[in-house]
DNA sequence: CTGACGATTCACT
DNA sequence: GTGAATCGTCAGC
């Protein structure tokens, strides 16, 4: 298990970061407690030009600063006011290209993962959606903006990858609002996984 | 200062 | 399938 070092964040292309992604394994070490997920689906949000992104246009506020960082920082937001969503930024410095982490295997800890989802048993939606995502592993928004090859913080590589056959794109979920940029196939994920959100086709 | 709302989830009909 | 939960962020006054 090697980490991700920042150069594989840093390249230019959002959809073949967000595609090599797929089988990686994203894990977080908050107080010595190890909890991680081999990760089976993603979203490219595409920078300003991506009207389903928050940095549309160029917008710039206090909350998505952190898509204007450098590739291989943590963009963390509260949604619906009770939801964590997790994001990697991608390119270089300036660039607001960011891929949301929406399903993860999990790999280890799932008694803690457990505890803090609040869940009695293991099932596939511990880890399935973007909000449980965040949950299961206890990323916070207080976590936005730190640096992914960190210490408590990062995606590593176990030589897993999946094929082109095993992958499929969709368009994403939840911006049906971003009119013809909904329609963009922009969602990777592992086709036949049973932690991938929605409609498996 | 105020009001509207969201890259969602879950319980309930 | 439908609707409530719930609050930080942002635009507008």
């Amino acid at each position: 298990m090697r980490k991700l070092s920042l150069e594989f964040y840093q390249r230019k292309d959002v959809l073949t970061i967000a595609k090599d992604l797929l089988g990686k394994i994203l894990v977080t070490n908050w107080k010595s407690t190890f909890t991680s997920g081999r990760i089976v689906e993603v979203e490219a949000y595409n920078g300003t030009i991506d009207k389903a992104s928050h940095a549309f246009g160029g917008r710039r506020t206090k909350r998505n600063e952190v898509m204007y960082a450098e590739g291989g920082s943590a963009y963390v937001y509260l949604c619906y006011g009770i939801h964590h969503l997790f994001n990697v930024v991608t390119n270089n410095k300036d660039i607001p290209h960011a891929i949301l982490i929406r399903a993860l295997e999990p790999v280890r800890g799932v008694e803690v993962m457990l505890k803090r989802t609040g869940k009695k048993k293991t099932d596939y939606s511990l880890t399935r959606g973007p909000g449980n995502v965040s949950k299961a592993l206890g990323i916070l928004t207080k976590h936005s903006g730190i640096s992914l090859p960190g210490k408590e913080l990062y995606i590593a590589d176990d030589g897993l990858v999946y094929s082109d056959k095993e992958i499929a794109s969709s368009p994403r979920i939840g911006v049906d609002y971003a009119g013809r940029h909904a329609k963009l196939k922009y969602r990777f994920y592992v086709k036949g996984n049973p932690f991938v959100s929605g409609k498996h086709k």
